[in-house]
DNA sequence: TTGCTCCTCACGTCACGTGAGGTGGC
DNA sequence: TTGCTCCTCACGTCACGTGAGGTGGC
């Protein structure tokens, strides 16, 4: 390395401003490596050529890139690759801020209307043909998980020769609440012949008794809804087993923006109390 | 709590989007304790009243908020109370958000331009008399601590009879980059006679040979200039101990854009060579 | 030569997640 | 009655920070 001198490691950290403890920390984990370990003494020493490095590092950092991503960027085989990377994770980035904003307005909202009480209804579900993709999803990546799964079943209806019988729908498992990973049905409902292939199957959505409620405006919001029909479900029904389901009777795929998003939750019950009060 | 019904944690989980796990550790640490624990069993019932402030927490979790910081929200003596601390944490996380944009766009400028070398130069300093306010200051508080100490400086001056002979400027102990915590001097040289009250104090910042650079642009990207000084003078002459100086020459309280911001960094030196490369 | 820098353990932190192994409720 | 829900440990995770106790470099 022609011009690269020698750095200790006080003097590396005041160049690259990370901290003594973390340069410590990514060499033990193999992310930044000092070129030169003196061996009777253990000491550090890090090269100028390194400082590039260990600022692209430290940008990272403060963007909370976890340390094996950003080895895999740097490590990268080719610059292509490298850049690919980054501007993936920049996107996320992004969104993530996006994200960010989204529930701090939502936290103003719910702290200053409290949210008027929603609306619950009961509603006895038939059994529904429908085409499906089903898959073990966690918490974090279910919106975009759905978003694809649900393109995907609009693209195989659109291709073949079965009709559209409801809107977007979805099937999420007890588990996907209460662990936050969980089993995740996209569907559609279908009328008629279908064909599937690829990822698809053809599925009964089974009937059911159903408390129901509509969310309007950003999923952000959507568990004012799920708080509505779980306090109106205790008070007045038995609650059953089985998945929850989400109606997105207007949704971004109908390019409507945020605030005018309309999804149906529905809560499964044990029976739908007649209008007398009575239960058979 | 008159129509309030008893949910278990299960049903809880499904209604407020809070895992089962997330929910025990609520309780063990008593930021959100069941209303009711079955004394045989240790089963845990929640009321549905307290679906509306397991929603609060959840926002506040999705934002990062630490539990001891949501408790003392929840906690606060009165509603004004409760409100001012929201509304300061939401400022900071706007605050925050403006940092992450400027750390992406400071990322995307490094990995484009990589950054033009940065010329450094050497200076002779004399002793400076100043009035200063000191403390120990940790790394995240660093820019808001020091922007408050040059106002309140700036005051000082403003106010009294002695007239300022240089730009608002700091000195960083070598522990501050180190340790991520450390001393940190805000100073502004003065002229003639100061009266010096409150936290201020009068100091003579002594004389020292230093390699300089000057930094266009925010703070965001500060960490090249600091770059290019460590590597410059690894490679040119020999460092020395002490502390580390910045000049505001353009400051955010001149009302300049972040883009505008003119800094001076200074790496103290053990010699100034001289021209002819030969030391005395 | 002195003290200052650097070293290596070992353990702590924060907010849960991950099983293991077991009991109670409908 | 069965299995499903819920329980409590104990330990792991991630990216370091916090000392303690000690040696080497200028």
């Amino acid at each position: 390395v022609a011009m690269s001198a020698l750095l200790t490691i006080g003097e590396f950290s005041r160049t690259t401003h990370l901290s003594v403890k973390a340069l410590r920390h990514y060499d033990d984990v193999g992310l930044l490596r000092p070129v030169e370990v003196d061996v009777a003494s253990g000491y550090r020493r890090y090269a100028t050529a390194q400082v590039p490095v260990a600022h692209v590092i430290r940008r990272f950092r403060d963007l909370d890139m976890p340390l094996e991503q950003i080895r895999a960027v740097l490590e990268a085989p080719d610059i292509a690759a490298r850049d690919r990377a980054i501007v993936s994770h920049l996107e996320r980035m992004e969104q993530a801020l996006e994200q960010t904003q989204a529930t701090v307005a939502s936290l103003r909202a719910l702290l200053e209307g409290g949210g008027a009480a929603l609306a619950v209804e009961y509603r006895a579900a038939p059994l529904t043909p429908a085409i499906a993709i089903r898959d073990h999803v966690d918490w974090e990546h279910a919106e975009q998980w759905l978003g694809a799964a649900l393109n995907e079943l609009g693209d195989a209806l659109s291709g073949g020769a079965s009709i559209r019988a409801g809107p977007d729908a979805a099937l999420f498992s007890p588990e996907f609440f209460e662990q936050h990973a969980g089993e995740v049905v996209a569907f559609v409902p279908v009328d008629g012949e279908v064909a599937v292939a690829g990822g698809l199957e053809l599925v009964d959505i089974p009937a059911a008794e159903l408390a129901v409620t509509v969310h309007r405006g950003p999923f952000s919001d959507l568990d004012q809804a799920y708080g509505a029909l779980g306090t109106y479900v205790a008070e007045h029904v038995l609650a059953s087993a089985g998945p929850i389901r989400e109606h997105y009777l207007v949704s971004e795929s109908d390019g409507a923006d945020p605030a005018a998003l309309r999804t149906e939750v529905c809560w499964p019950i044990r029976r739908i109390p007649d209008a007398r009060g009575a239960q058979l």
